[in-house]
DNA sequence: CCTACCGATCGGTAGG
DNA sequence: CCTACCGATCGGTAGG
């Protein structure tokens, strides 16, 4: 029942990848047979080894692309975006977005980092250290100027809220029910707490009305509406 | 090989659930053979399954220990605790300690809410749900008082908290060459990091003094948590 | 807790 | 990109 049987040159290569993606995300690597692979592409198992090396081959091309797309868009997206939200929030809704587009991005690098911590680590390392320095120079920039705390550990921070992006977008379906009983169905609530979270964290509070008590809609809408 | 050889009667039962711990968290669930587990063990194969029914019966009880573990220990050491540090750096500090005594708890339960997110779902509603009310319950009278942030969704900061804690034990090794160059070793940074942005995350910022340009050490002083 | 054994499936190859 | 096929290993069982 192939569905779909078409002859574009690189296309079943790109529909492999594709359906990798989404197996190995969901199922994890190891839970990922190449029979099972070439059932959702629509072909015969050895025709997965005509386009790649071996099973591990795939592995490495599904990763590498994913980084490789994370590094071209995130800075693209940080350039524009800024819609209607303020700089800082714009920001790291792009780097939720990108994720949040596709979640099994997320689901694949949290599966990386556990199965290969190594080799992870230094794909990481290759991919995305001159974002890392980007944003973290950013930062110092903003404690020089004393709109960021100065207890702000740059690096570390960056670390935090991505480790908060990535465990948002992955844990999507288990956290929904976690919140008490509504399911979050687009998730703002976790994305205002993520944005939040991550803007205290960063800057000095500046001329901050006391909140206390009820929370008035900051603007934020988060209506806790638990009840 | 078998260089241990004991006849304690739930002995073996044990070490089974230990070796499983350990292999499920590095290799998956997927990704460990029974062969494999045996091997780690020092029995043959088929007496791993006079022990539990199945493979999935030694995961689901390997799960349901940790987290009835989890459900028993926290309060107990929220209670104890506060070794020199304030109250709530005293309470991040517990949660984050359960994990970093041994960092596969933190593995393992990434790895579940990837690979079965629905009965995850359910097993942490099961045996999370009182501490998450407990907890939730605190942040909300803090709220009333005015010490705490009016626009905190206490659901969903405690789960970007535990998100921030999870990620920070699991994926340590690998998290460690992305700061900069050091490495982190007892990963003080992370953990005073992490503390310090789930506290301005809850807290309302009291008298707080203007900081402004080079961080000067400014008494978070956590240390490495481990007193 | 062991020996002996099972059918099914694994990743991968030969050869076209 | 396919058919045909490979040895190795998979989770699990029989029977003691």
């Amino acid at each position: 029942m192939a569905a779909t049987k078409s002859s574009q040159p690189g296309d079943v290569r790109q529909r492999i990848l594709g359906e990798s993606t989404r197996l190995f995300a969901a199922r994890g690597f190891e839970g990922t047979s190449l029979q099972a692979l070439a059932d959702a592409v629509g072909v015969r198992k050895p025709s997965l080894l005509y386009h790649f090396d071996s099973k591990e081959a795939i592995r490495d091309q599904v990763i590498d692309d994913l980084l490789n797309h994370f590094r071209d868009e995130i800075p693209r997206r940080l350039a524009a975006a800024q819609g209607g939200l303020d700089r800082f929030a714009s920001a790291v809704s792009a780097l939720l977005e990108f994720f949040r587009e596709d979640p099994d991005r997320a689901r694949l690098v949290l599966r990386e980092v556990l199965d290969q911590p190594e080799a992870t680590q230094e794909r990481l390392l290759t991919h995305l250290q001159p974002w890392v320095h980007l944003v973290t120079d950013y930062i110092r920039m903003g404690q020089q100027s004393g709109r960021v705390r100065g207890d702000v550990d740059p690096e570390v921070y960056l670390m935090q809220v991505v480790m908060m992006v990535l465990g948002t977008v992955a844990s999507a379906p288990v956290t929904g029910a976690l919140l008490d009983r509504d399911e979050d169905p687009g998730m703002p609530r976790r994305i205002d707490e993520l944005i939040r979270m991550a803007r205290v964290g960063l800057f000095v509070d500046r001329d901050e009305e006391k909140r206390s008590g009820t929370g008035t809609g900051t603007g934020t809408g988060t209506g806790t509406g638990t009840g």
